[in-house]
RNA sequence: GUGCCUAUGGUGUAGUGGUAGCACAGUUCCCUGUGGAGGAAUUAGUUCGAGUUCAAUUCUCGAUAGGCACCCCA
């Protein structure tokens, strides 16, 4: 037989298959993240996505070199794959603003896809889990998104992380404040941003280069960020004085002062965030406050959970301008960490019994016994290798660490009973067929 | 878009200017009831192209692909 070798099966860059042991753990974490936010009173929409690059872009053609375009050869070249999730969903919102209500809060998981370089981190098809509350601009919004990324950490089995908390409007008052063109506001943000990653030192050098700021305007600048590390009110007390001049300022730091009286109702403890005026998100369409969680133990690799205030992007799509805030969870980026950090323990299997034959004979015995087990609501299965005899299939059962092995055949057939196996202590005894369902869920609640 | 690194069976790797080795996976066979299997046989590989050389998987150059970093990240 000779072999197909002219197909190349390898993935392209940045994409990547996920094997069930892998699987098992993203999907186990995905529930998780769900419930919370159905418990936060989110409703599930999904979208499709390929969408019109039109859409996607805005119509900004600086968006759309990282765009994966999806067109067929022909006809509907103005297709393309979706780039984040907060973009489909303000079409959606425009859409249909007689089917949704006021204020919107829904939450969608899917594929999202970005033709950049891939590199570590990085991948050009990735998961997006968002929650959004469009149509309330209110700051207990915000607040409510805040409380709902602690609880998703905590839901998550994570107790070292905290929210870092800005506003965008307080940066904004930055050009007023140092005085240069707000024209580089951009710049500006986009250097300050990278402040943990560059320090201090890389940050006074782009500043220099690309923004052309002076010393004394470096200064100053030093002078808010170093306010940056402050407990909270006297940050706000800092910054208040410092920036008086700038009304952009003041109404951020208003809108902070708010926001955090309530995420403390909202039981976030005040361990777990705190003001980070560094923080300024890439996304251009942020216009109030911006979150970002980092992993206390893990800080290399960045935000797994951040969001923000985009007050401006429905208006894109609509008359009236629908302000809107939310978040983001990085499945990806997060599964990482939290591997990095041993809090991921991969299973092989779901399965939680097997049943061994090795006996053409007694395969109905023991498919019966299987049978009973699934109406049972035990995840099982039965042996369907090659393996004839028990030692090899015992070290299947092994293998794929499934923690309960029964064992059927001719003897047992003929006496209705079982071989049940606990496969952590070792113990094996005899029990009647009725009561397999029973003893399995005995043997898995001790471990 | 820029720079650096890498390329050996399906997977992970070793090694060499002259015959490419190992592990896992696969296939076939053996093994009837207890511990992460064992035994026997077997399939399968130097990314592509050019150059140097008697001889290149090995050295050089180019292409391609991948990884990493920068840029960027709506």
């Amino acid at each position: 037989m000779t072999k197909q070798k002219n197909i190349n099966l390898e993935l392209e860059s940045g994409f990547r298959d996920y094997l069930p042991e892998e699987m098992i753990i993203r999907q186990m974490m995905c529930d998780k993240i769900r419930a919370t936010f159905e418990r936060f009173g989110f409703l599930p929409l999904d979208t499709p996505g390929i969408e019109k690059e039109e859409v996607l872009t805005g119509g900004d053609a600086n968006f759309s070199k990282q765009i994966f375009r999806a067109g067929l050869k022909g006809g509907d070249e103005n297709l393309a794959l979706r780039f984040d999730l907060t973009v489909p969903l303000a079409r959606v919102v425009s859409l249909y603003q007689d089917k949704l209500p006021r204020p919107f809060k829904r939450y969608q998981m899917g594929k999202c896809w970005r033709g950049e370089r891939p590199q570590a981190g990085r991948f050009r098809e990735f998961v997006q889990f968002d929650a959004d509350i469009v149509g309330s601009a209110r700051m207990s919004a915000d607040a409510e998104i805040v409380a709902l990324m602690y609880e998703v950490m905590i839901a998550l089995g994570l107790k070292n992380f905290q929210i870092k908390i800005n506003n965008r409007k307080i940066l904004n008052g930055l050009s007023d404040f140092i005085g240069y063109d707000s024209k580089s506001n951009a710049d500006v943000l986009r250097i300050i941003d990278k402040l943990k990653k560059i320090e201090w030192n890389g940050v006074v050098k782009e500043l220099k280069e690309v923004v052309k700021l002076d010393e004394s305007q470096i200064d100053k600048l030093k002078q808010f960020l170093d306010f940056r590390s402050l407990p909270f009110s006297e940050t706000i007390n800092k910054i208040s004085e410092l920036m008086s001049g700038s009304a952009v300022a003041m109404e951020g730091i208003n809108e902070l002062i708010e926001m955090t009286k309530n995420i403390s109702a909202l039981g976030v403890p005040e361990k777990s965030w705190q003001i980070d005026l560094s923080i300024a998100r890439g996304f251009g369409y942020y216009t109030g406050p911006v979150f970002e969680t980092v992993l206390t133990d893990l800080p290399s690799i960045g935000s797994v959970l951040s969001g923000g205030r985009y007050d401006d992007l429905v208006s894109r799509f609509s008359a009236q301008n629908l302000p809107a805030v939310g978040a983001s969870v990085g499945v990806d980026r997060l599964f990482v960490g939290m591997e990095k950090l041993g809090l991921i323990k991969k299973s092989k299997t779901l399965t939680k019994a097997i049943v061994l034959n090795f006996d053409k004979e007694s395969e109905d015995y023991c498919q019966k016994i299987v049978t009973m087990l699934r109406k049972n609501n035990i995840d099982s299965e039965i042996y369907l290798g090659k393996e004839i005899n028990l030692k090899g299939q015992l070290s299947y059962a092994l293998t794929q660490e499934i923690p309960v092995v029964l064992i059927a055949g001719d003897k047992e057939k003929q006496t209705n009973t079982v071989q049940i196996k606990n496969v952590i202590s070792r113990e094996q005894t005899e029990i009647s067929f009725e009561d397999v369902p029973k003893m399995v869920t005995e043997i898995l609640t001790k471990i």
